[in-house]
DNA sequence: GTCTATACCTCGATAGAC
DNA sequence: GTCTATCGAGGTATAGAC
């Protein structure tokens, strides 16, 4: 199943990606991992944009269903928790792809449609997690704590040996308390 | 003094790569910002990269700056506070600056030399943060703690009407926090 | 210090044979 | 489904006149 052409080049995407940054891997390099040919790679993919688009649907998607409903939910201390805790759950899934999206999203800035959904949500659930009448400083303690969660990318870097549990409930917690110092946030 | 063609160059390129990454930013285009010609821009910078180091130096320098004798320094939670603070200030000096380069890192990867002081930097931060025979856990929090602070770029975007003293003051905050200074740390 | 002109490369993408 | 060959655009960088 996973032994077809397609997925060699996704994974071989990923790898030179990963090291070179996206716009610094070309279709050449990721073609001659792979095996194969520039024209080969076209065959598969339309465009750089479409297999690109392609490594980073799975995180996308994830984070869509993490997110869903997000704006009609009531906020609560105790949803914040759910919330952030299936946003951690989507990111950690998918933390490979994290990794170099997380560094390239300037590099991103052509690949308009990719990345508008991602700005969407991210800033979905930053309005939610700040709270209702939030100020300033909730917006910003908000914002720095999904940027916590943007520590996975940084974390699998520095501290290679730790497994996904870990990382996950340290995440979390690390999260919340960002988010708990504001005036009303409180229960675990 | 700084209405030679050399810091209309600087400023230009500032706003060509913030608006379209380090990459997408062409020397053809900064060169026309500034009203001259590709080739007269070399007689300025002798490369991209010339041009790019002399961007980030200021808050490279700084960041050496802040982080002068941290080896040395034993490590306490009022130390933590102090050092975790003029992190942070040299962070908000060159905001602008920091914006690009932390969306631009993956892209940055081909400018190694520029980079690898950034990483020594960091890497020093983080394993001075994480204390004596750090845990896991511990290693974790460092870094996400850094990553909040990285979260200052995300910040000026996404609530922009922050001023500096107040991102300041919540980031600190926000950052100690990740580091259960809750738990075994004192506070201010 | 700034210009025009250009060399040289790599990229993404396409055409068409097999 | 993979190949060779090539296109056009755009990049960095240089040479040499002014």
């Amino acid at each position: 199943m996973a032994r077809d052409t397609k997925s060699d080049i996704c994974r071989a995407a990923m790898d030179v990606i990963a090291a070179k940054g996206v716009e610094g891997a070309s279709l050449r390099e990721i073609a001659e991992a792979v095996g194969i040919t520039k024209a080969s790679l076209y065959y598969h993919y339309a465009s750089k944009q479409d297999l690109v688009s392609a490594l980073l649907m799975p995180l996308v998607d994830d984070m869509r269903n993490a997110l869903a409903g997000l704006d009609q939910r009531p906020w609560s201390p105790a949803a914040v928790r759910v919330v952030l805790s299936d946003f951690i759950d989507a990111v950690i899934r998918h933390r490979d792809v994290g990794v170099w999206l997380a560094r390239d999203i300037g590099a991103l800035a052509s690949f308009e449609d990719v990345l508008g959904e991602i700005f969407a949500l991210t800033g979905r659930l930053h309005h939610w997690l700040a709270g209702p009448d939030p100020t300033v400083e909730d917006r910003i303690r908000a914002v720095a704590a999904t940027e916590v969660v943007g520590g996975v990318l940084s974390s699998t870097l520095t501290v290679s040996d730790a497994p996904d549990q870990v990382l996950r409930s340290v995440l979390l917690e690390a999260s919340l308390d960002v988010l708990k110092a504001t005036s009303r946030a409180g229960a675990a």
